[in-house]
DNA sequence: AGTTTTTTTAAACAAACGTTTAAATACACC
DNA sequence: GGTGTATTTAAACGTTTGTTTAAAAAAACT
């Protein structure tokens, strides 16, 4: 039977277990949770639909551990990051650009790194948030509530004089952007006759955290700054 | 055999053909492509898979289908609304927030009317750009393709010495903010804890609307008013 | 070395899928 | 009212899906 909780003693490289994630998420990232076929991950990862459940007891369980493992990593450095902002700004408030790349430029740096294809992490993001699968929606909030708490609190200091209901509403609007620009930022290279080239991640974060900034900063009435 | 080419000369009330693309659009909206399944359609619409497939000749013919039906009229809708703002605005330039509004605004429109459920139609707008499927992704292309053309060309007019590149980015930054909101328009209201009510689509409009302007003229650098 | 645990493999399971066939029914038109 | 077309129905087709079983192979441990 399988164990759930055991320590990887294993050997050296790329685990079957591991190989398997990694399948799992191409397989996500291109065709959503429907196209993810244990067969079509299995034989990706060279090994058996037997060997799936083994690993990870169920379809669903496979693609709940492939999403944990991207996704938790970068909220972490978006903490990180807010943190280490606020630290060096002691009392003083944060600009609201600086709080916003602290929600931007992590996902936004995971997604240049992601060695495979460039904008595989960036499709499985924006489809971990659309996909109408019942866990994956749970996973979704559950992700963004803990982060959503932080900016918040931090959006409040620079805004002290702000209704709460604005600053939910433009958060929102701002998460909603960023998760909106990363599910289809093919289509800019299409309707832009080949003007634009979407596969700039960094541009595509530093016009992303400008627009975000001010449309944030438009949606409330009354600030101090 | 189904005749493709045949104006609905049918009795009255709701023909089994439209109850099937209703019944299609239910289950698009809460479940995805994937979730469309031609017996769950058929069971909805009160009638059978073979007369499904009679109609539409396939899955894919009826989702198709069902896309054109909701899509088309809201699209019109937009460029009835550029036009007659141009129209009374004569030689001076439209405002940003009046060009997206007649973005905008006809689809919050389409959303409140939706008798159905609230959220049906901005779910499905929100999925059709997120479904990896491939001829769904290609309708989607082609309803943007020909809207963005208008909507670039009316920008040009308000921003005259606005280079072109930044105008297709920061066009395409509002319609994945546009469309990014309306897909999870759901989760407002659970990280707010109940503080923003996200089914009153007026005051979402109103509030995407503001973003959106504000937004993309922060992304362009040099812009006339 | 021998025993136990962990991992891999091949084969089969029932259920659900889109699609097709062929017959029955409803409708339109002259 | 009878003929031809349009629509509806029931039943079956072959695939593919996630999951399970049971045995073989590999690794770990004393």
């Amino acid at each position: 039977m399988p164990t759930n909780t055991h320590s990887s003693t294993r050997s050296n490289s790329a685990t079957t277990k591991s190989r398997l994630l990694d399948a799992t998420e191409r397989l996500f990232a291109s065709r959503g949770f429907a196209g993810v076929t244990m067969r079509g991950v299995a034989n990706r990862a060279r090994t058996n639909i037997a060997s799936a459940h083994y690993h990870y007891g169920s379809k669903e369980g496979m693609v709940m551990a492939m999403l944990k493992r991207r996704i938790e990593p970068i909220n972490a450095n978006r903490l990180k990051y807010l943190l280490h902002a606020r630290d060096l700004a002691g009392n003083r408030p944060l600009p609201t650009r600086e709080i916003f790349q602290a929600l931007i430029l992590p996902i936004c740096q995971e997604i240049a790194k992601s060695s495979t294809s460039r904008d595989n992490l960036a499709q499985l993001v924006a489809r971990s948030f659309t996909e109408p699968v019942r866990f994956i929606q749970k996973m979704h909030q559950r992700f963004f509530r803990e982060l959503s708490d932080n900016f918040i609190e931090e959006l409040q200091k620079t805004f002290p004089s702000a209704e709460k209901k604005d600053l939910y509403w433009n958060l929102h609007l701002v998460i909603s952007s960023m998760l909106g620009t990363f599910a289809q930022h093919r289509r800019l290279n299409d309707f832009s006759k080949g003007l634009c080239d979407e596969s700039d991640v960094e541009e595509m974060g530093r016009r992303l955290i400008d627009f975000a900034a001010k449309g944030f900063e438009a949606g409330i009435n009354s600030y101090s700054k």
